[in-house]
DNA sequence: TCAAGGTATGTGGTATACCACAGACTGTGT
DNA sequence: ACACAGTCTGTGGTATACCACATACCTTGA
């Protein structure tokens, strides 16, 4: 179980964090104002902030939920078992907050929960992934569509200034670098629909496709044709031209969903064939 | 509370199916077969099913989303608030079960779990609703693009079928009934886009928009234009025309969006207006 | 009369004990 | 040597006890 050393560092941190929440009772504000009172509202305005109502479950939700993102979920040897006794052990904490945490996960479909068998992190198939990459080219497309309108020049400047950045670590075929600004430009443009749902809701697949990319981007040119995608999506966009900003987006992302389509099942063909040798 | 009554039922339920789950254990199938085995084969194949890892937990969570979803959460006196020993006394059951169950709805923002406060139901702003709207646009017009692909004849004629005999409630003026055939109308192209998840996603949103279209739909031409409507949309599937029919789908229900930001101010407005008069 | 502080009560949060089932293991009879 | 059944152990599921905080109410002093 390599949760359990990766947690190890938290419990230090619950037992700053943890467990006291202290709370700071808010000042009334009277007619009128006297000496002390005014001595009050000044140490309240110092104090004011405080975690507030800091919970164990919400902590633990957003800790495994990173810790899966970090898992290389895909890989042959992936521990996918998650024992929520040790995990409880390594928090430091009881397993109540921990079972909501992956009550909670479940519900997002990172986890499954086999009564009686165990915590599992999902697996997502070949199918599964496509599909995401599908819904999430609605939902771009509908922002990027969403943008013309909504974006101002300057948003769209910044986005650009942005790509071109981004475009420079794509020649130096650093594929990690390129893959994360590669998020950040999509995410750019979801925020710039105004529409606060599409994000959210493409984060969900975000989320679940991370893990996917390091295995699905590996072929360099894929990149450079990106960069060329992407500077035209922005001329789209410049030009609020709403139906090519929103085609133009779809297709660079169907252009994904192909290729994922290819890189994937090349990989399910060498790993079929590695636990056949095994 | 509300609820206690509503879960009154349940207890019964509860005594039959909820804590006991019997196991029927699986047959063996040997090579060669006796005549016990063969009888025992037989009773297996009669009593196969049994609900399989059956959990209060998640009985729990469809009941309380069924119930959320019944609840006239815009009206004026209603009752926001869950009380978690309530629940649980009334399905008999103890909290923790609920508090997962609830955990879940709070993920999927059905519930507002405040702690120390209480658990809420969530009203959705007017804003929160409009975006809805746009998301399930974004997925819809990207299903109605695929469908012009993955879609058979057979299941467009079934597609037309269904929108004729909704039309002629349309021009009953039975809204309520027309309201339910709508959505079906748009999950079954949702569902012919051969991509579920799409599906998937904007199930979250109806659910939430559920309780909303009592109120937003209530100009009666409303459901004339929207037979038209579909009856473009169903002809650009037909047509295999995908921009086309992309785009129809799209518009359709931006004009809901349209539609429902009048009708939802206005209600606002009455709202404001009531609870100023008291 | 009223404001300030104490207290009672109710809420969700957490820890813990125990349960039933699944699966591995082991001993026993053939 | 093997099949089978009993047992042991580990898992998530559930119930319960108790905690800290929030709130409403009440007491008490001016």
């Amino acid at each position: 179980m390599n949760f359990c050393l990766k947690f190890t560092s938290i419990r230090i941190d619950y037992l700053f964090f943890g467990c006291k929440v202290y709370h700071i009772p808010k000042v009334r504000i009277a007619g009128a104002v006297g000496f002390l009172e005014a001595l009050e509202v000044s140490i309240g305005d110092k104090l004011r902030p405080i975690s507030e109502s800091f919970t164990l479950k919400d902590h633990t939700f957003n800790l495994l939920r990173a810790a899966i993102l970090d898992m290389d979920i895909y890989g042959p040897e992936a521990d996918l078992r998650l024992d929520e006794r040790k995990l409880a052990e390594s928090l430091g904490i009881s397993r109540t907050p921990i079972r909501e945490a992956l009550a909670r996960l479940a519900q997002e479909d990172l986890v499954q929960i086999v009564p009686r068998k165990g915590v599992f992190v999902c697996r997502k198939t070949r199918e599964e992934i496509l599909e995401m990459v599908v819904t999430w080219a609605a939902l771009e497309s509908m922002a990027a569509r969403l943008a013309t309108v909504h974006a101002t020049d300057a948003d769209l400047v910044a986005l650009r200034k942005f790509a071109m950045k981004h475009s420079s670590d794509a020649v130096r075929a650093d594929i990690e670098e390129y893959s994360d600004a590669n998020i950040k430009f999509h995410q750019f443009i979801l925020k710039l629909s105004g529409c606060a749902l599409l994000g959210e809701t493409a984060e969900g697949l975000f989320i679940h496709m991370r893990a996917i990319r390091r295995r699905a981007m590996g072929e360099s040119d894929r990149a450079q044709r990106s960069v060329v995608d992407h500077m035209e999506i922005i001329e789209a966009l410049v030009a609020r031209d709403a139906d090519l900003a929103s085609s133009r987006v779809r297709e660079h992302t169907m252009r994904l969903h192909a290729h994922i389509s290819k890189t994937w099942a090349r990989l399910e063909i060498l790993g079929a064939a590695k636990s056949a040798a095994t």
